[in-house]
DNA sequence: CCTCTAGGTTGACAGATATCGAATCAGCGT
DNA sequence: ACGCTGATTCGATATCTGTCAACCTAGAGG
């Protein structure tokens, strides 16, 4: 990574609210279009698979030299995803020496998952 | 891959509670592989618009002569989107005489949800 | 029967994506 | 300086995806 001039990485990083469930209210076209790029990232079984390991590894952040060889991929294809998730704003990475670490980022993830939430309480939409 | 060996239709229906959180415990790659495309499904802004507008109707329900006019776009496109969604395990269509309705699956957004769950808890794992 | 309308299916096409090998970059050791 | 290792970037390619026009199907109503 290195440099982000304009790189796409989300705003939405902890403390925005944003938005209410999916369910609720209806999404406007413009949060549809900031958010349904992180969908998109975990929309592939590999990254679903490193977002996982990454966000449950100890200490919250997870070594790539740690996440290749889980999968029977080559370093460049596992580099692309995670390029992937982190262009969706949903992980982090710094390099520590010779390695780079990933963490996840908590606040999209919440976002993401308050906006699926689907509970009797949000089927009845507060007029 | 990906050259739909069966029916395309997801199992995960409502009561089963699946999976613990992302950041809790690392995913399978069985289970990657089941909800990865339902991720994929909410990872285009139509499609996650049309979720939303059908999940937050009024009677749990929409006809498609209503989300069709509601995009730019033409028939046979939503009709793509939402063939999507289905195939996903995210809705479900019924036709009722001329008009087509469709409704959200409460129990996959659910489990959606709660794997993309980050709350302290879940970052304190325990032991 | 026939016609009309609402949706879905098919075929085609441009653009995006997943994957790899090769090249490149960034640190750490000698 | 040099080489070694971990990670990213580049180039190429096969596949997938979003979109539309054209066509087809299901009901409703003559």
């Amino acid at each position: 990574m290195s440099k982000q001039a304009a790189l796409p990485v989300i705003d939405l990083n902890a403390d925005t609210p944003c938005c209410p469930p999916l369910a609720v209210s209806r999404i406007p076209a413009e949060t549809a279009a900031v958010l349904a790029p992180a969908f998109k990232a975990l929309g592939d079984p590999v990254r679903l698979q490193l977002m996982s390991m990454i966000a449950s590894a100890d200490g919250g952040e997870a070594c790539v030299c740690d996440l290749t060889p889980a999968f029977e991929l080559s370093g460049p294809t596992i580099s692309h995803h995670l390029k992937t998730l982190r262009e969706a704003g949903l992980i982090d990475g710094e390099r520590r020496g010779t390695w780079v670490y990933y963490r996840a980022r908590p606040g999209i993830m919440r976002q993401l998952a308050a906006l699926l939430a689907f509970d009797e309480a949000a089927a009845v939409q507060p007029v």
